[in-house]
DNA sequence: AACGATAACTTTACCGGTTAAGTTATGAGT
DNA sequence: ACTCATAACTTAACCGGTAAAGTTATCGTT
């Protein structure tokens, strides 16, 4: 069923009546053989389409020219764009991409990790799994010097490359446009403690809060994770204790949704009772209804940076060990409420 | 920098003064070797931080257990949502996917396509490009033997096995919602008509309108590409030569956002002066303003059935050539106009 | 006691390339 | 005419595995 078996470096040389050296030699312009050879053979094995085999190649070689990517899930707009980014500046330098999915599961991360490096990848580009703890893998990988650049979700642990959104300045910068604009009863929902972007999103929410004199009631903090679900039950909670705060900041974009549905259901009206600003939005955010103010990641930035910031590392140009965070913009939604007049 | 060399079979078999085939045959649990051996191998083996060398591997065995994927683009909602599918299903089976983005060109995509093959991938999933005319590369590919599946964005010429959407069924169901209920002034903003879902879908709108009585007056089609630039100016030119129709039916979801922006600049309300359903929608269209309605593209029944048809043929259970078109469903943005008095 | 079977390895060969180390004919230099 | 460099190949060796074909020591038979 597998068809016939694919044309050699040795097919070409029997039908020439060379050596399969002299074919590799010529395929790749070495200096050794002479224009003429070089031509027949070009020649016939454009012929007999053959096609190289990467697997023999890069077993002799040294280099694999392959980047392993490992996300936590694709169908996700700021990875999905992360990754596009990622590839097209890997394909500038003539790197191919090996991409594997996570689905949030540190084991699983651990699984492909071994995997890409059997695959002999030039170097790792991770962006972890919610609930991923244990770094023995990743400790591993660079104590055998392997190149390794974390993106978004990056680890607790020092000393590792990285490349993130600025997520202090972001959260800041959200809750400081209500904040300045005189609201005072604003909200958060957070993410996992345990987690850079939760603890350093909360962090620029208490900073903002600060600044601006706003003291923070108890109950206006809820931690959990990062999804939809969270979204809901964290407003939930929220309302239960305190009541609908004016504003609400919400550590990502699928927790904002899980919001808009709790308030749906509350029957309030968003923005009208109550705002919402995100951190993260969506490629359709301006779009949507009811409108939400978000802090938009320089996704593809980040993907990119990352890449050339491992490359560098591959090319032995850069230690490791750097950080990079990139700021995020605020995009405001349709003014109402106390900027009723300003619109 | 790039590190100590790693851990090969060999290493393990010098230091337990065995030889490396039988380090090999340990590892993989072959009955030749001996309990006790085996598991002083896999202690070892485990203690070095041995990881088998996938080339090596693969080069000897015949099967790589990997399949190859190429996608036009990734950053959007189906494709994704596709995507992901394709890399859950695929690893239920142990086989790894390599991914490929060719960025709707074609030379790119035949240069991906010999990539994976060079990487000796057990088979293909494929999504052309838009421009994609050229189907050398498939031909020779399908006549190699190489189990070779299309999704969603498949081939005119026939003999392929392809998995899509029901194009004709959706689109029909798309204008057949509007004209049963009385609308009948529905405009069509087509795609490429060389491309399947282009004309497919124009066939769907043109059935509909036929079944329900509505002619088209010319000027109510426009043809054109998939994007969001398409979209703005095929409005443009529909409301220059015919002005507004009651429905707008859009190829794609970009194309229908693409149109909101005409009606936004020409001063419209969408849906109160024209209403729109996009064939295909986004994760957050139902919380989109304006509320446009969409046919829901079943797109991971799509990835995990394309891929599930091309194991079935890398397994030599199936021969290829079939075609499954997998049913859209039609999701109505909230009623008005006419409507209106049943909300 | 000689014999075939079996367990548990080892040796050899090969996958399809690349690199390093020969080999040979030709032409230049002196 | 003789040496030497060079062009244009060829042969050998290796990358890290797997598969097939030996090699022994041990053991149950008859």
């Amino acid at each position: 069923m597998s068809g016939q078996k694919r044309i050699t470096l040795n097919d070409i040389a029997v039908r020439l009546g060379i050596s399969k050296v002299a074919v590799s030699k010529a395929l790749r312009d070495h200096p050794d053989i002479s224009a003429a050879t070089r031509t027949r053979v070009k020649k016939t094995a454009e012929s007999l389409g053959y096609v190289p085999n990467y697997m023999a190649r890069n077993l002799s070689a040294r280099k694999t020219l392959t980047i392993g990517l490992v996300v936590p899930k694709i169908a996700h707009h700021f990875f999905a764009q992360a990754i596009e980014a990622i590839y097209e500046t890997a394909e500038e330098s003539d790197y191919e991409i090996i991409l594997t999915v996570s689905r949030e599961d540190e084991s699983r991360e651990r699984r492909q990790i071994k995997t890409l490096l059997s695959m002999r990848v030039d170097g790792l580009l991770v962006s972890l799994a919610q609930n991923t703890r244990r770094m023995e893998v990743f400790k591993e990988v660079r104590d055998h010097g392997l190149p390794l650049v974390f993106f978004d979700r990056v680890p607790e642990d020092p000393g590792y490359s990285c490349v993130t959104t600025d997520d202090r300045q972001g959260a800041f910068e959200a809750v400081a446009w209500f904040a300045s604009r005189g609201y005072r009863k604003i909200a958060h929902i957070g993410g996992f403690p345990h987690t850079s972007i939760g603890r350093k999103r909360a962090w620029g929410y208490r900073r903002a809060m600060e600044q601006f004199g706003h003291d923070i009631p108890s109950g206006f903090i809820v931690e959990g994770g990062f999804s939809e679900e969270d979204g809901y039950r964290g407003l939930m909670k929220i309302y239960d204790r305190v009541g609908l705060p004016e504003v609400l900041f919400t550590v990502t974009f699928p927790v904002a949704l899980g919001a808009v549905r709790a308030m749906r259901e509350l029957g309030k009206s968003v923005p009208d009772d109550m705002q919402i600003v995100s951190f993260g939005g969506s490629a359709y955010s301006r779009y949507m209804k009811p409108a939400i103010s978000y802090i938009d990641q320089p996704a593809r930035e980040i993907g990119s940076a990352a890449t050339r910031m491992l490359l560098e590392e591959i090319e032995g140009r850069k230690k490791s060990g750097r950080f990079i965070e990139l700021p995020g913009t605020m995009v405001p939604g349709p003014a109402t409420g106390k900027d009723l007049e300003s619109e």
